[in-house]
DNA sequence: AATGAATGAGATTTCATTCAT
DNA sequence: GATGAATGAAATCTCATTCAT
């Protein structure tokens, strides 16, 4: 009607839709993740989805944009926080073996970002941009031989984590002595 | 259909079909294989799916407990030549270097195992599977604790080698020296 | 499609599908009634049939029900006519003879009703509800005794007429008199 | 191999694939037979049903047209075992409260026949046989007319017994009455 | 004579996307 | 701007029937 304006439009509305996507995208996987199943997730209407996003895969790419984003705060605000190279090692020791990091739902949505990833260029630079980051984060404290290689070993030994059988994870200890190894010769 | 006769008995042809369906999964990802996509590369006719398997998830579920099952010959073949610890070490420094194993093709078919494992019990047991071959193999050169890291440090290492830009490959001097260095730690 | 108009809003839209329902089955029978068959008949386009319902039993269930009360109103409307008990057995006869009650397109609908009955809880709730209201409308009239075989007595008489090879339809004359036999000696 | 003798044909191969059929039709209903269910419930191979019978229909044909004879030979029985008008309304009250004719499983099977008949010429056919005969077996008591309104009597009570929610059939006093006084008045 | 692997036509169903409101 | 009813393309799946053995 003439003079009236509608309520302001819902600013969270689309940031609602990307989590809404990695929630269903952590339950049900890429290959069943539907418009509709995001939509009732967000609370929004089917409608809303086309209306702020062009298809099905710009939702997703979006969705893996923001969880490499969030990812990779977590581990350089992880790194950053260790004044010397014990203190480092202690740190990615902790990433390997921490709960914060990588807890089972951030890692099934991981792989579901690793394999879209192969099949879409806009996901494939988010995934490398996450790497980057976690290299860069490490680099603070050691040299690029050894970023590369304590970064395989944190995204292997958590990718193993996740799907052992007993929930206790890794020997702290056992984690410790191999960064602290790699750390020592490649340093 | 063009190419298929029309024989009582062709033996091969579930295998033929879980060939294909890999080489879709490859192609364009889990979250786009069809019966159909499957069927045209395999040559058969598209009831011919449905009459071997029960349905699509089924198809997955045996394509990847076969992958699972190659990588891990060729994986336990590897190490199974090294008759020393140096020779093992190189063996791993190989796996995660060399060009046979882990291929740009059969890293994609283990994103898309690692991701479709998450919603799908078949598929995890196939991962685990493939896991505990992987660490087996390594456990007639190493003590517990070190294959457990050198399986992460191949993991991990190759997953980033996947995304990387260049395609030459990791330093393998350096890959050499890590892998000496956790095997020299933990032996 | 031919005939389709693209419009927002059809509110009519459900009706005219399961009156095709209906149509369809009364000419192919339950098992040969399809979603194709459905939508052609009421002129819509296939994927209206599932957004409306959920799948074909469901057509099938809302179909019946609706077939059920239409019927129920008919035969309760006839009775209801009725000012005395010679009336009201009057009516009776007119509902085993007459040819508004149990054409021969309704009769064909409810034998498939019944049928179906017997593996659809909700078809089966609806058959019972339309015999429970053909008994009642006769219970303005008839003790309960009377209206068990009265009842009986048009359901019966109605199926057989509709076997029939002659299209006359049974005498009248005969019928009027079982009837009120049967509401004489329970009456 | 020459000389041998292929074991004898099972001579009661087709008699068991009727058999199963109406326990599948009986079961899942006529639209959802199928070869398959019906190959599983004879315990006989697929292709021996294609071997015997032309299509599923000719099977549904010759299985409801034995259904038909058999109901029709427990219907003439029973009311051949009469010896006088007043046995013969015994007997008619018999099948309508009786156990043994129109078990829930043999009506079941009977509204199947029903609306398969309204598409099916032969089944039609049986329809009418069995409806013939069970008319000629009241016929050697009761005159024409009367024979008409009892065998309505018998199919239309059946029928509601068999949609009933209680378990204890009608009341065998008031279907007596009813009967004889259909008799009465028409014989 | 008898079988069952194989096929393809057609069934149901899902769902991204469109567009009148 | 925002919605959700509507569509149709394409997906999965069923199954009667064929035919080499």
């Amino acid at each position: 009607m003439a003079g009236t304006r509608r309520v302001a439009n819902d600013p969270r509305r689309k940031e609602r839709i990307l989590a809404a996507a990695l929630e269903v995208i952590a339950e049900r996987g890429v290959h069943r993740t539907t418009h509709r199943a995001i939509a009732e997730r967000a609370w929004v209407p089917l409608g809303s989805l086309t209306y702020h996003f062009d298809g099905l895969s710009a939702i997703l790419e979006q969705a893996f944009t923001h969880l490499a984003e969030t990812m990779s705060e977590y581990y350089a605000h992880r790194l950053a926080a260790a004044r010397d190279r014990a203190e480092a090692c202690e740190a990615v020791a902790d990433l390997i073996c921490g709960p914060e990091y990588a807890t089972p739902h951030q890692f099934a949505l991981l792989f579901e970002m690793y394999s879209y990833a192969n099949h879409d260029e806009a996901v494939r630079r988010a995934a490398r941009a996450w790497m980057d980051v976690s290299r860069a984060s490490l680099s603070a404290h050691f040299p690029p031989e050894a970023c590369r290689a304590l970064d395989a070993l944190v995204e292997g030994w958590s990718l193993h984590r996740h799907f052992e059988r007993d929930e206790g994870g890794p020997d702290r200890a056992v984690v410790l002595a191999a960064v602290t190894a790699v750390a020592d010769r490649l340093g």
